[in-house]
RNA sequence: GCACCCGUAGCUCAACUGGAUAGAGCGUCGGACUUCGAAUCCGAAGGUUGCAGGUUCGAGUCCUGCCGGGUGCGCCA
C-alpha cells in the first residue's frame, strides 16, 4: 500500500477530469510530477507540483491551476484539507484512516509489505566482486560485496528478476603468475627447498595448501614437464582453489553469486565470441587499424607507436579509440570485456549494472561506449563505482603495506567485528563517497554506531511484546485476532509520526530501487528506530503514552499492533540490507 | 596534462535525482533514571551548501570557468 501512488492517481484523475471539461487541453502531459511529502510538516502530508508543471502547457498560471486540481481533489475520500502554498504546489493532509490502514497492511503483509513491482520481472544483470582469482579479499573488496548484494536485495524486492553474477579473470597473466607461484608450493611440499619466494611471484601461505593439493593428486608427475605442459593444468587446479577461497570469504558476509562467469570460456569451447564480437562490430564500421598517440602521464617503458586494431569508442563519447589486440594476437582485456557484455545483453539482461572499485573509474566511458554499440543503444548499462575505505583503530589510520601478508584481508574484518556492523557501516553512505571504518566504533553500543542503534530499536520492539506477554497473559493472541478498528485509538502525535513513517517505506524502497542506492534503506532506518526510540522515551515522562498500560488491555493492543509493524518494517529494511534483525541484544 | 569522484554546521554525513524556512548524529552548553533495558531521551547554540557566473516560476542538486582533496591514465587486469 504505497499511498504516494494513490493520491498520485487521484491527482492524474482530477487532470483527467479537468480535460474532460475542456478546462485543460487534452494533450498535456505531466512530466516531472512528484508526489511527496514535504520536508515540513506545517505543508501537510503529501504534497505535489501537478499545477507547476503543467501551467505552461496549459497556459494558464499554476496558482490558478492548483486551485482547479484541489477543488477535484477536495471531492476525494480520505483527503482532509488542500491547500495551495508558496508558487503553487498543492498541499494535502490526509485523514487518520489512512494512516491506520498502512499499519493495517502491515500487519497483514508482513514480509511482504512494500514489495513492489516496478520492476515488473525486467532481467537485471548485477556483477559485483568479480576479484581476479589470485587470492582471499583484502578488505577493500569489502565495499563493493555487500553493496553489490544489497543492491541486488533491493531490486528483488522492488520487483526485478536479479542475476547476481561473478565475472572470473582467469585468462590474464596474472593467472599464469598464480599457477607458476602455485608451481614453486608444490615443489615445496615435495621437499624441494624453494627459499624465498621470487619477486614477480604471489607470496602469500594461502598457496601452500594449493602445492600440497597438486602433490597430492600428481604426485611428481609434473616435475619433469616443461612449464607449456604443467602450466594449464596448474592454472586450472590453483584457480579452482581460489574460487573456493574467495566463496567461502564471501559466505561470511552470506554473499552468494548465481552465475560465476569465466573470462576464459570465452574464447575457449566451440565459438569464440570474442572474435564474434569483432566481427560484429566491424559490420557496423567499428573496428579500424589505426595508431595512438602516446599515452599521458609517465610514458610506459615498452611503449611503441604501431598500427593497430581498434574500436572507434569515440563515437560513444570515450576520450580515445580502444586498442583490441595484444601485439603478441592476443585479446586485450577490453576486447573480452566487451564480448562478455555482449553475453550478458544476448543472455537477456537489457539492465546491466557493474559494481566496481574506485581504481577503475577510468575504464567506465569505454565499457559504456562498447554496451552501447554492441546493443545498437538497447542495453541499459550502470556502473556504481565504490569509493576507497579507509580503515582506522580508535581514531588512529591503519597503514596499509604493500609489503608481502600486510595486507588487512576480509575475513580479518569480519572476525574481529562481525558480518552484520560490516554490512550496515558499508552501507551507510553513498557508493559514491570515500568511507571511513572505525573498528572500535563500529563495536560500540551507543546511539554514535548506527547499526547497534537500529538493531536495537527492532530488539526494544520484540522485548515490549514480552513484556506485555507478562502484564496481559496471552495478549499476543488478541492482537492476531483483532479487528482493525482497534487501531482508532492511536491518535498520540508521537504514533501518528511512527505510522507515516511507515507510509513511506513503499516510496522509499521503490525510489532507492530506481536510483541503484541501498545506502537509503539504511538511512530510512535509522530514522525509524529514532522514531520508535523516541516514543518509547515519552512515556517515562508521560506514563499515559507507554506501549504497555497495565489498566488498559485495549489501548495497549492497539499499540502493541502499532510496535509490532514497526517491528516487520526494521526486519524488512535490515533483511535487505542483509543484516540481521535480533530479538534481542546481548 | 587529461578524465572521473568528492567539497554542505567545529567534526562525520543526509537531503526522496530541480521544490517551499538545507536536516541528523557526534562535540559544546543546559536538563531528565524508584523505566515496558538511561544500551536512552528533551532543549539550546551552530549555515552566504568551496568561489564566480549562467539556465527558470524555483538550484546544495543542472551548465560553464576557477580553487582545494582523492582516484586513475597503457597492448596491465
Amino acid at each position: 500500500m504505497n499511498i504516494f501512488s494513490i493520491i498520485e492517481g487521484r491527482i492524474l484523475d482530477a487532470v483527467a477530469a479537468l480535460q474532460s471539461q475542456d478546462v485543460l487541453p487534452g494533450d498535456v502531459e505531466p512530466k516531472g510530477l512528484t508526489v511527496e511529502a514535504p520536508r515540513d510538516a506545517a505543508h501537510g502530508d503529501v504534497a505535489s507540483n501537478i499545477a507547476m508543471v503543467l501551467a505552461k502547457q496549459a497556459g494558464l498560471k499554476p496558482r490558478d491551476l492548483a486551485d482547479l486540481i484541489a477543488k477535484q481533489l477536495r471531492s476525494g475520500d480520505g483527503i482532509e484539507a488542500v491547500e495551495i502554498a508558496g508558487p503553487g504546489f498543492i498541499n494535502m493532509s490526509l485523514g487518520k484512516e489512512i494512516w491506520r490502514d498502512v499499519v493495517w497492511a502491515v500487519l497483514e503483509q508482513r514480509d511482504r509489505f512494500a514489495r513492489s513491482n516496478v520492476g515488473a520481472g525486467m532481467a537485471v544483470n548485477v556483477e559485483y566482486v568479480s576479484v581476479n582469482p589470485t587470492g582471499p579479499l583484502h578488505v577493500g573488496h569489502c565495499r563493493g560485496a555487500v553493496f553489490g548484494d544489497a543492491l541486488a536485495n533491493l531490486l528483488d524486492f522492488a520487483g526485478f528478476g536479479v542475476t547476481r553474477e561473478y565475472y572470473i579473470n582467469d585468462a590474464g597473466a596474472q593467472v599464469d603468475v598464480l599457477a607458476r607461484s602455485a608451481y614453486l608450493r608444490y615443489r615445496e611440499a615435495l621437499g624441494d627447498d624453494i627459499g624465498e619466494i621470487p619477486p614477480g611471484y604471489y607470496p602469500g601461505d594461502y598457496l601452500k595448501p594449493v602445492g600440497q593439493g597438486l602433490a597430492a593428486e600428481h604426485g611428481r608427475a609434473l616435475l619433469d614437464k616443461n612449464e607449456d605442459e604443467w602450466l594449464p593444468v596448474v592454472r586450472e587446479f590453483a584457480i579452482a582453489a581460489m574460487m573456493d577461497l574467495i566463496r567461502d570469504d564471501l559466505e561470511t558476509l552470506n554473499i552468494h553469486h548465481e552465475v560465476f562467469f569465466s573470462e576464459r570460456s570465452l574464447i575457449e569451447g566451440g565459438v569464440n565470441a570474442v572474435a564474434e564480437t569483432i566481427a560484429f562490430l566491424k559490420r557496423q564500421d567499428l573496428v579500424y587499424e589505426g595508431r595512438l598517440p602516446p599515452p599521458k602521464g609517465k610514458l610506459p617503458d615498452d611503449w611503441e607507436d604501431r598500427e593497430q586494431t581498434l574500436f572507434r569508442s569515440t563515437n560513444f563519447g570515450d576520450d580515445i579509440d580502444r586498442a583490441l589486440i595484444k601485439s603478441d594476437g592476443s585479446y586485450t582485456y577490453f576486447a573480452s570485456d566487451m564480448a562478455y557484455h555482449r553475453d550478458k545483453f544476448l543472455r537477456g539482461f537489457k539492465t546491466m549494472i557493474d559494481v566496481w572499485g574506485a581504481d577503475h573509474s577510468g575504464y567506465i566511458k569505454r565499457v559504456g561506449a562498447a554496451v552501447d554499440a554492441l546493443t545498437e543503444g538497447e542495453g541499459d548499462f550502470d556502473v556504481k563505482v565504490c569509493q576507497l575505505v579507509r580503515l582506522f583503530r580508535a581514531g588512529e589510520p591503519i597503514r596499509m603495506s604493500k609489503r608481502a601478508g600486510a595486507f588487512v584481508t576480509l575475513r580479518d574484518v569480519v572476525d574481529e567485528v562481525g558480518s552484520d556492523p560490516v554490512r550496515f557501516m558499508m552501507l551507510y553512505r553513498k557508493n559514491d563517497a570515500v568511507l571511513d571504518f572505525d573498528f572500535a566504533k563500529v563495536t560500540e553500543q551507543s546511539r554514535d554506531n548506527p547499526v547497534f542503534y537500529v538493531q536495537m530499536a527492532h530488539a526494544r520492539a520484540h522485548s515490549v511484546l514480552r513484556n506485555a506477554e507478562e502484564v496481559f497473559p496471552d495478549i499476543l493472541e488478541d492482537l492476531e485476532k483483532c479487528d482493525r478498528s482497534v487501531l482508532e485509538s492511536l491518535v498520540d502525535k508521537g504514533e501518528i509520526t511512527l505510522m507515516k513513517r511507515l507510509a513511506q517505506y513503499p516510496r522509499l524502497i521503490e525510489g532507492a530501487a530506481l536510483a541503484h542506492e541501498p545506502h537509503r534503506v539504511a538511512f530510512y532506518l535509522y530514522e525509524l528506530a529514532s522514531d520508535l526510540h523516541v516514543q518509547w522515551n515519552r512515556g517515562k515522562d508521560l506514563p499515559q503514552l507507554r506501549f504497555i498500560r497495565s489498566d488498559d488491555r485495549g489501548l495497549t493492543v492497539a499499540r502493541l499492533a502499532l510496535v509490532k509493524a514497526v517491528a516487520h518494517i526494521l526486519a524488512s529494511g535490515l533483511t535487505i540490507l542483509g543484516v540481521h534483525a535480533p530479538h534481542e541484544m546481548r
